[in-house]
RNA sequence: GGGCAGGUGACCGAGUGGUUAAUGGUAGCAGACUGUAAAUCUGCCGCGCUCAGCGCUACGUAGGUUCGAAUCCUACCCUGCCCA
């Protein structure tokens, strides 16, 4: 390839990138004119992808769309030792059973993005669980204890007095040691990983292979718009979500963040994206709903749900297809409070009792003030808690 | 191994024998407003019940002192810092 054309590539692939280390090495890489191995590490700590995953993954099929080799490593071993984010329920080891069937899932729904018949999977457990402790001491010796506690998190979590495991200083050089298995030529990761991808480089060279490129994206923030988009913060919007969901979670997130979502969770590009944000944040973002809906459901689903959140959202009407219960027929003479708790819609009698008295509970859209009422018959009302929590009622035979 | 400090509800963080289901903040939920945005105001925010009341569970764990403990004592577990 020419100097002019790996530039101009080189260009294409790092934008909207964070560190590029080095867009040299990257540039002399492309030259080579041959696919790069391109590698994408996941955590298989459950099987919910996100938009924020979505990034990277984003930036693995632009690769692999100029032909480059997608690499995909599970980190099933490192997950079966341990979360490193310190949370003490995380550090459940999980067994190859559960990890096999969460990356079933974690594929299909990655595939959404990349091309999974032209991506190599491989899960890490495959070279770290060959290591004996030896090997492992002598990977350990190739980086430092300084070098590893100016890690960002490391280094907060120094500085604020909280506990790191020993076994923590390990992850880098696991994933690291990934790169040399796979022979990585470039790898991808959040802002958040740079330092681990830079181990890769270095553990690379150490065993006589160019190091690798790493090449970190933005991190998206979460619905909260504050904080980065993950699970534990319940500030997702998964791939998988429902289209109607997934177009409501989409507007319910700040004006701030229109930009970064059009550019970070969209394919569009900028001239689109400027003409978006001159419609106004209420448009603008009406518009981002409906693209990222389109995109992981199809155009049809997309007005769909655009159709569905003007009706219950902007006109508060009942939406069409809700959530169905079931209600058996010996507990017909239920009140409403607990067929709050039944179907979900509350926590606990507590919370039922609760949002009973706050004026927060309808029935059919009439609202209901005591926690004792009944109806003559549940069958096909409609229950609906807050603005957006329906649920439909019907009566089913006991038996 | 030794010394010191500390472990409170989703999180942060008050509380050092008695109006304590536990101040305050954040997050969350609901109501008003609205563009399921932001800002603002209001209410709620452990669980159960025959629900203006009653009961149960809760301040690392297990015991103990006391009419009464998150608060005092003992042991243990966990975390951080310093020393070795």
């Amino acid at each position: 390839m020419s100097d002019k054309a790996a530039l101009r590539m080189a260009e294409a692939l790092t934008a909207r990138c964070v560190d590029v280390v080095t867009k040299a090495d990257l540039i002399g890489r492309l030259r080579e004119s041959r696919p790069l191995r391109v590698k994408l590490g996941i955590d298989p700590t459950g099987p919910l992808l996100h938009l924020g995953h979505a990034v990277a993954l984003r930036k693995l099929r632009q690769f692999q769309d100029l032909g480059h080799q997608a690499v995909l490593i599970v980190g099933d071993f490192t997950a079966r030792i341990g979360d490193p984010s310190g949370r003490a329920d995380a550090r459940k080891p999980r067994s190859a059973k559960d990890i096999e069937h969460d990356m079933k899932t974690y594929a299909q729904q990655a595939g959404l993005i990349i091309d999974m018949d032209r991506t190599e999977i491989r899960y890490n457990s495959e070279w770290l669980g060959a290591l004996d402790f030896g090997d492992v001491i002598e990977l350990a010796a190739k980086t430092t204890v300084a070098r590893t506690l100016e890690r960002d998190d490391f280094a907060q979590r120094y500085a604020a007095r909280e506990p790191i495991g020993l076994h923590e200083f390990l992850y880098p050089i696991g994933m690291g040691y990934d790169s040399v298995a796979v022979k990585a030529d470039v790898e991808l990761g959040g802002t958040e990983q740079l330092f681990n991808l830079l181990v890769g480089r270095q553990l690379q060279e150490a065993h006589g292979q160019p190091p690798q490129i790493c090449m970190t994206m933005p991190i998206l923030e979460g619905t909260d718009g504050v904080q980065r988009m993950g699970k534990s913060l319940n500030n997702f919007i998964a791939l998988r979500e429902a289209p109607a969901q997934m177009f409501g979670k989409v507007m319910s997130v700040p004006d701030t963040l229109l930009r970064r979502y059009w550019e970070l969770a969209t394919t569009a590009d900028d001239a689109e994206i400027e003409r978006a944000l001159a419609l106004g944040p209420r448009d603008a973002k009406l518009l981002l709903a409906e693209a990222i809906v389109r995109f992981y459901h199809g155009s049809d689903a997309a007005l769909e749900a655009r159709e569905h959140f003007e009706k219950t959202v902007v006109r508060k009407e009942l939406p069409e297809d809700m959530r169905v219960y079931p209600l058996t027929i010996d507990l017909k003479q239920a009140n409403i409070l607990k067929l709050l708790v039944m179907t979900g819609l509350a926590g606990s009698n507590r919370e039922g009792q609760r949002l009973i008295e706050q004026g927060a509970v309808k029935i059919d859209g009439k609202r209901v003030d005591d926690a004792q009422h009944i109806e003559r018959s549940w069958d096909g009302k409609v229950l609906q808690r807050g603005n957006h929590q329906f649920v439909r009622i019907e009566a089913r035979d006991a038996s």
